[in-house]
DNA sequence: TCCGTAAGTTAGGCAATCCTAACTTTTGCG
DNA sequence: CGCAAAAGTTAGGATTGCCTAACTTACGGA
């Protein structure tokens, strides 16, 4: 049985998820932090300067030290790749499988870095060539081309506002659940009907009812800026705004952990996509 | 990005090839051998022993020095977690997605170690509970019980017998494309009409035509043993037959390649299931 | 300008796998 | 029975990836 039976010309399961950790942190434009990407892989800085030079040496990022990292051509190309095996096979185990929305990301985690293209185009036609996945992030084309747009979030929208939701973050399988139920999915309709104010609820007006959320679950929904509406919030990864509110590197939730003994235990993953 | 998401309490995927491989090789009753497991796996023997020690340490084989392993219980149910898997696997490809059967081996070899039981179990529903793989291979029952019977090849049947095509070995696409080509399918009756001596080819009826086939093709399409057949070829991997014809170990293939440096090369696949 | 802190690196380890070379045990044959 | 080939093991390396501890650099104030 058996014997490699590789992928393609075939990174290894961890340089993929690297890149495509870079890829999202690098955001509109800037370099991705060995601190935050070791936080967005649940492992420790140290091991991420290791990776780091191996990527550089092999041509995938460039490495300015002690100032990040960014994405050459031959690692964006690798990056969209897995990213698009990542969303088609969410969009395929909720529309072929009947998977909810809110499993199928850490199935999807696994098997992009086994599933080939051929089978994800397969997947991709089964299910009528999907535009996003699940939770409305764009899915790459073939060809290594996608949307970009930046969105809003909802926090960002005045009140009286009308939109179409457009994406929420998956990272989060409870939080997925929980905008499931108040009918928050792509391609719902929504109007800003109020706000209290210093980052009080937001009334909403969706699925045929009113809705109060924090300010901080809106910030995880995120909408076609509508004109004039600056945001704060960019899908991808980081935030749009300068300064203010950027403190927890992109979104990293609980870090690597701090076993003492017993390595193999990482985190559970915490990402979008 | 990501963070680890492992499968189950997670083998890794090299112990599961090699669970398998064992699985595969011990046939009824038999040990498996170092060598053998090597070829099967299209590692050097030096290899197998080290990851044998450490599957014995685990409790997952025994292991007599210098005559070969046997997997314990644990071990067992650990590969024929993998084999169903594999075989379910299989079987939606070519049910789901239009695999052709000769290309659905590769791409489970794969996805078996990255697909959780639930995202299999859901493939086996969708594709209404399937008993064999698309090579006629039973698939192990969730409980881990699977239809073990012995089976005969073309090669064992007198001339006159009738039989209906059970299953077939996946090893070889090129073998497979063939095999499909002539209309031997599980499934297909087939009745062998006449057989030259001294290994001469046999003359079969198989989808309403008369074909010509060589012993050793014939040796790579099984049965259900008509009563008073004795078999030389069984399912599962080695022969029934107590020494002769068993030269090349299982039927490993183009075993390890012989390249001097640059590791990672293994061979291709040759495998069965 | 100076400095402390945060971020990033290096050093030293360990575990999993695989390899080649060299040595040991088994076993089939004459 | 005796031995040489075959099968199996050990020894010594390499690679990938991750860890902790300790050191270095960058940078935002005071
Ligand atoms: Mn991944
Ligand atoms: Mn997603
Ligand atoms: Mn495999
Ligand atoms: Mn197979």
């Amino acid at each position: 049985m058996s014997a490699a039976v590789p992928r393609r010309a075939a990174l290894t399961a961890s340089v993929e998820d690297y890149l495509k950790a870079i890829y999202e942190l690098e955001g509109y434009g800037g370099a991705a932090g060995t601190k935050e990407l070791a936080a967005a892989l649940g492992i420790a800085p140290a091991s991420v300067s290791g990776m780091v030079r191996r990527l550089a040496e092999q041509g995938l990022i460039s490495h300015q030290r002690y100032r990040g990292v960014r994405l050459t051509d031959a690692g964006r190309r690798a990056a969209l790749g897995t990213i698009r095996r990542h969303r088609v096979i969410e969009a395929y185990l909720a529309e072929a499988l009947g998977y909810p929305w809110d499993r199928v990301h850490d199935e999807a985690e696994r098997l992009e870095h086994a599933a080939s293209d051929e089978l994800v185009d397969r997947m991709a036609a089964a299910i009528g060539e999907p535009e996003t996945d699940p939770h409305g992030a764009p899915i790459p084309a073939r060809d290594g081309t996608m949307d970009e747009r930046r969105l809003a979030s909802l926090d960002d929208l005045p009140p009286g506002t009308q939109a179409r939701i457009q994406r929420v973050e998956d990272d989060d399988p409870a939080r997925l659940r929980y905008l499931g139920e108040l009918g928050i999915k792509p391609g719902a309709p929504v109007r800003i009907v109020d706000r209290a104010p210093y980052g009080g609820p937001i009334t909403l007006r969706i699925a045929r009812a009113e809705r109060l959320i924090g300010s901080e679950l809106a910030r995880h929904v995120l909408v076609i800026p509508p004109p004039g509406v600056t945001f704060s919030h960019a899908a991808g990864a980081r935030s749009a705004v300068p300064a203010a509110g950027r403190d927890a590197a992109g979104s990293a939730r609980h870090a690597a952990g701090g076993g003492k003994r017993g390595r193999r235990r990482r985190g559970s993953a915490h990402d979008r996509d």
